[in-house]
DNA sequence: CAACTAGCTGTCAGTTCTGACAGGGGGCCT
DNA sequence: AGGCCCCCTGTCAGAACTGACAGCTAGTTG
């Protein structure tokens, strides 16, 4: 395993484009036995009171999964549903999963996910959460076809390679690829902007962030009201809460 | 080796004890040829404006550090500012460290402390950050006392199973041990406050909030003033970012 | 130089929040 | 039954915030 595993890993590094990643990845699963394989990662939006999405932003996504299936999928919204992604949030270790099985505490939607992605035929599989700093989080998921036994073995034998590989993978597409899901407008607070934010983290009023950084309150005021509109929002509060969710607010 | 990282991870499993997990990560530590080792696991604090800690509360630690420099270590709060520790917080994956040869972009600090870490023995190691959801963060740091030709082939040959084990052994210990750091005296909210807080957090207001769950504005503001007080803030901001931070505000 | 950016400051009306004074109802446990 | 906890509601004064009007300096870049 080693050194396969290193020599994977080493691959890595000379990949360049999305095309190259998923080959990769394709290559990696058949070649520990896997029939499909699907990622995504990017970065998790923190208000997720009413979500209707997980990442902030579209997420970098690869799969051989069934194009019918991703269609329908997305189109449904199951991805803050799927249990294998709900799982993967909360969970730190890799685990496998298997539809036919349920699972405890599942609920109605997730059972009704289940049992549509038996018909396209994924089955039984392992994912691999992947948490990083900053709301960085990404997922793998391989599916086997063969039977429950067979199936296991593979995972006994390959799981914590999948574990490391996932991880790898995940950080050299998030830093090598960062344009890519792209369209982001990302928008920036400048020094002073997330400085006052950070002090309003911690509570501090306007008057008092103007007496710890030696301007007038107005001023304060006024980097607040531009991190605001910058944000698209209409309070303090969710201005901060915004901008931690999307790691402006840096550490 | 694969055969020895699934028996080392199966093993986790029967640890209880705070002595167990120690016990068991210095031998693996051995094993793998390593002299010296350290874990420090727990919940991330995300208001860390002026933060003189990084976690919440004391995180739950292990090592085979000597004292005095366990304690010089602490009473100078180098943790914030070891260049181990601030590596492990921004990065995902495993890296190994040169006391001697320094890091780009270091500073001033951080060098001071790499300095008086060669004298307690500290020349070189291996770090692994471990990620998790909600601020779970642990750092597992491995060192060597062997040249560096040595060394690095130590790493070579282990690093991607210190990375499989130390994710395991961190899951293993916050899920087993978790009283223990114990003295948390861990404040709760109730469903309706964290509900509100919610709503507080994506930028509603009272009114609207009262609206949204059918109660009086001033019901909204009872809540909201009770959380405040409980996380022992004096704003809406502060205790949205607090509980954000405690975790307490899922996700 | 003109245009742009980041930072800074002033006033003011209207809204929102905060903390203090009150109180009632239902459920659970001893 | 009494004690707790959670949930809910009312009023009110003072503090804080929000968004609009306005204008200043300094540095960078085309």
């Amino acid at each position: 395993m080693d050194a396969i595993l290193s020599h994977l890993v080493e691959r890595l590094n000379h990949l360049r484009t999305q095309e190259d990643f998923e080959a990769f990845l394709r290559g990696a699963a058949e070649d520990m036995g896997f029939d499909m394989f699907a990622y995504a990662g990017g970065r998790l939006a923190a208000d997720r009171v009413a979500a209707r999405t997980v990442f902030q932003r579209p997420p970098i996504t690869m799969s051989s999964f069934p194009s019918e299936w991703l269609t329908h999928y997305a189109d449904e919204g199951y991805f803050k549903d799927d249990y294998v992604v709900v799982q993967s949030l909360r969970a730190i270790l890799p685990e496998q999963w298997h539809a036919e099985r349920g699972v405890r505490e599942i609920r109605p939607r997730q059972a009704q996910i289940m049992r549509e992605a038996i018909d396209a035929g994924l089955r039984r599989g392992f994912f691999v959460p992947i948490h990083g700093p900053a709301n960085d989080f990404g997922l793998l998921n391989v599916i086997c076809h063969e039977a429950e036994t067979e199936f296991s073995k593979i995972v006994e034998r390959y799981k914590h390679e999948l574990h490391v590989l996932a991880v790898h993978f995940h950080d050299a597409v998030q830093k090598r690829l960062p344009a890519s899901a792209g369209r982001g407008a990302r928008l920036q607070l400048t020094e002073r902007e997330s400085e006052i934010l950070r002090w309003t983290a911690v509570g501090k009023t306007s008057w008092e962030i103007s007496e710890i950084l030696h301007i007038t309150e107005r001023t304060v005021n006024f980097h607040v009201a531009n991190s605001m509109r910058k944000l698209g929002v209409y309070s303090r509060t969710h201005a901060v809460a915004k901008s931690i969710s999307l790691g402006l607010t840096q550490l």
